[in-house]
DNA sequence: ATATTGTAGTTCGAAATCGAACTTTGGGAG
DNA sequence: CTCCCAAAGTTCGATTTCGAACTACAATAT
């Protein structure tokens, strides 16, 4: 059988995309009315990554159409969990900042998703967890890099 | 520091979710017209798990709502690519088959991809990607079962 | 300086997804 | 047999996503 490469591609994509699946279900179940997975993807962003930073900086890392992204932040401003600023630099840009209750936001999200996992902690070899860690970043970095044509 | 361990999960599933999303890009790049990833990916459930599911049967696989699937097969049928009949052991439901087209699609797709990932073969260490694949496994059984309230 | 080309962001129309409501058929309870 | 509830599937309206076209500003070339 010499084609059994391709299929370990397809069965670790196949599982990666259920459990993508089941984790945005769970964490769109702890947010608020019209709020989805990318809003708070945003506002994690914000936080962990870069505050300030412009739409088009934050489609690339979503690797999401601008437009996409237009939509995501009209629905996080009119709630007032983000706002913008004009972009000193850049008469073309804006800055995108998160607000206070933004931050709060996040924050009760996390802690409800750390409580909504704790059972998992049970089931699940976390050493095992955290060895896959490394080869899942290798994964995406090789994604990612052969789509700059490396 | 007492929190590492939901810090743990989040860089997992984010990971996770880069990664199914640079795959599904690319699996979309070799699709033709108008069909996406949820297209092939009732194509290769028909083949893989079982020709002539029902529809309701493939939503519960996918986790998505069954209106959803009802629209995806319905860009399929439009094409030829898989075929209704109806269901002798219950009036309400049909059955869904592939047809040949279907599975020459299938199979080119296929073909392609594996052109696509040969570039990954070399950054990649094989041995590590098939040692995460339990791993993955667990994850996607724990979140999975915890759904239903085990 | 001025013209050309490129970039940030929005608007618009098409396709995808979902929840709610509805139709049709199955499976009991009496 | 009849009535009632559950299940399979569709239709409908709202939201999301995307590509194409557009506006406004920036950068570069001549």
């Amino acid at each position: 059988m010499p084609e059994h490469r391709p299929a370990l591609f397809f069965e670790i994509f196949n599982e990666i995309g259920i459990i993508e699946q089941l984790s945005r279900a769970r964490l769109e179940a702890r947010l608020p009315n019209g709020l989805i997975a990318p809003h708070f993807a945003v506002l994690n962003r914000l936080v962990r990554v870069q505050d300030g930073a412009t739409p088009i900086e934050m489609a690339r890392a979503f690797q999401v159409a601008k437009t996409s992204l237009t939509h995501t932040l009209q629905g996080l401003e009119a709630r007032s969990l983000i706002e913008f600023r004009p972009n000193p630099e850049d008469g073309r840009s804006k800055r995108v900042w998160i607000t206070d209750a933004g931050r709060a936001l996040r924050e009760e999200v996390i802690a409800a998703l750390a409580g909504d996992f704790q059972p998992l902690l049970a089931q699940l070899d976390l050493d095992a967890l955290a060895d896959i860690r490394p080869t899942l970043i290798s994964l995406r970095q090789a994604l990612d890099s052969a789509r700059n044509g490396t």
